[in-house]
DNA sequence: ATGAAAGCGCTAACAA
DNA sequence: TTGTTAGCGCTTTCAT
């Protein structure tokens, strides 16, 4: 049932023809195919290869043969030795703080798909916000000799990025800022006022947040803007209506759990992240309350499964942030002059939101009739 | 608001001393710090400050003297030299077919987790499930001479699998399995019996299947032990109770969607993975359908969401799956025999399971009862 | 334990 | 256009 590549068909000394299309993995003679190796076949010497290579395209006789040559023998240029010559890797770090949160895979798809585009590769790495790990997987890249990198997982607290920007290397931020360096985000403080509006709008007064991380610029400004909305059209979120979660359903569900035992007459949460709205609704439908009818859920980031969920939530563009972080720091790494992007987020109206139950400020009982789960909150 | 890196503080020829702990950023005396730049410094020849960075702990005084100077320096050794000269990269290349799906990031933070544990790096690539795409990124991983391959992408087609085998380059399969190849999966057909078993325990007679992708060894197999499993129970699950779905939720709600329309007294759902299930509920909900209630659901996976919701599933353990392909990949790597790995499932039954609602052959009526969603579906 | 020397595979002057 | 030469930074024999 298994096996060990050292089985691998193949003799190595084989220099028969090929078996389809495509290299021929036994045409090598000894070692691996290098330039020297294609160069001895072609009567050439191996700095012709490397041009001929080069211009992958280009219509001379030799370099056509070259180029033929090096499709039958399998060559496969090594990075490494281009690389200590030419002193660029033609790769690009990305440092994410975990790639299970679907936010920071869909980013690094994003910016995977636009270096792939322009020749280079990602490296990607988890960090987990911790800043012993930030470090050492940071000087794991510069120990790659990476191009430059793209930072996902920014601490509002400078101390990381300020690092960083010491080590001379060309970087850019996204999704989260820090400091003045360049970044691509989202205005997450106008998401937030929408998100605050919207709930106003819909006559909301007791209204409360689950926030997030502290640490993230993201998470921090999407609550500041939610707040100053509401504020600004007379309601007030006490301290103790707000919970700290991690982005995920089940901090979202405990602490909306949480949130309504101490105040169980909430009309409204709204969630820096989609997954801890998600788990609101699960906490909320737990206690017997339906959301998008006895009370009002509103996320953030718009995750494809906000949508098959009905949840209304704040939009953000991560494709595109990641894209635009990636030309980014292209501008960076040729000394161009950049400027920090912030994209616009757009509200998302679904069914999670409802105008308040009843007009009365006591605690509202839990609806009674049976609910038409098309008009409300389906996940 | 935004700043270039070529603005980067700390003049390059400064050899002032440290602000703080750590490498200095302004130390070094013109180009990056090499062997040679400690050698210098030092008085001693490169290939001994080669030697004493080696043994991070030797006790000589030199060696000491050695380090010091490195870490003062700020030196980072160039893995591209030290590749090119050891024939070995210290990288290993992991292939999936998107990070999107929070199955395969968690798989690869294992990965990468128990790599970085053994001193290598990982590299991971998205697919998309392409051939093309998959060929085309296996090139770059043996173009960066990674030691190793794990690949989570593998299609029952033969076809990619046997390329890569023929490249002559270490690797194992994880998740899903392909030919003889050394592999760490989950026993899917066993997982499928689990939750045909508890359907057919549970009564139904009526059950459809949301699929998912029929090049995936794990899609197929689920389903296969699913039916096989119903039908030794005298349950035949037609050919039009059955979906394709993508593993995520709208494609899952489609699907189920379609199947409510074409057997609109289905009574249980297995889907083979936990986001299709999600997607299931969803549906379900959206016609008025209690999940737990008048249909039951069952899934596969256990995605952290899963527990939020309550949706009964089959339990993968997806991080010790990544961590034991690693190590099989260390063994082949090697040249150690290894054997194929199956790992157990778990079937966890959570609020989702139910009986058919009514032992009458008729399409049963959507429930007029309020729920008590304490005792069904949450999310 | 240290020094000397060679070379991994590639590219970029420079010369012809 | 092609060949020559040199060297990127590192490790590893071999000799001392």
């Amino acid at each position: 049932m298994s096996r060990s590549e050292r089985e691998t068909p193949g003799s190595p000394e084989n220099g028969a023809a090929g078996t389809a299309a495509g290299p021929v993995a036994g045409f090598r003679t000894g070692g691996p195919v290098t330039l020297r190796t294609i160069a001895e076949r072609a009567g050439v010497h191996p700095s012709t290869v490397s041009r001929a290579l080069k211009r992958s395209a280009g219509g001379d006789e030799t370099a056509r043969r070259i180029r033929e040559l090096a499709a039958e023998l399998g060559y496969r240029p090594d990075a490494a030795a281009a690389s200590l010559r030419t002193r660029r890797s033609g790769a690009v770090g990305v440092l994410v703080h975990r790639l299970t949160d679907v936010v920071q895979a869909i980013l690094f798809e994003a910016i995977e798909h636009t270096v792939l585009e322009l020749g280079y590769q990602a490296i990607v790495a988890n960090t987990y916000d911790d800043p012993d790990q930030q470090r050492r997987r940071v000087e794991l890249m510069l120990t790659r000799r990476v191009d430059g990198l793209i930072l996902a997982d920014a601490h509002l607290d400078r101390s990381y990025v300020d690092w960083v920007a010491e080590l001379d290397i060309p970087f850019v931020l996204v999704n989260r800022h820090a400091g003045d360096y360049p970044s691509v985000t989202l205005d997450d403080y106008l998401g937030g006022r929408l998100a605050g509006s919207h709930l106003a709008d819909l006559g909301h007064a007791r209204v409360g947040v689950l926030r997030g991380l502290p640490h993230s610029s993201a998470s921090s400004e999407r609550m500041a803007g939610c707040l100053d909305a509401l504020r600004e059209r007379g309601v007030d979120v006490p301290e103790d209506a707000v919970e700290a979660t991690t982005l995920d359903a089940s901090t979202g569900r405990e602490g909306m759990r949480r949130l309504l035992e101490r105040r169980p007459d909430t009309t409204a949460v709204f969630a820096v992240n989609d997954f801890d709205a998600l788990g609101a609704v699960i906490a909320l439908r737990e206690a017997g309350r339906e959301p998008g009818v006895d009370v009002a859920v509103v996320g953030f980031n718009d995750v494809p499964v906000a949508e098959a969920a009905q949840l209304t939530t704040v939009r953000s563009p991560h494709a595109t942030m990641g894209a635009a972080a990636t030309r980014m720091l292209m501008d960076v790494i040729e000394g161009r002059h950049v400027e920090s992007m912030r994209l616009s987020p757009e509200l998302i109206v679904r069914a999670t939101s409802c105008p308040p139950p009843t007009p009365s400020p006591n605690p509202p009982q839990p609806s009674a009739q049976p609910h038409d789960h098309r008009g409300s909150a389906v996940l």
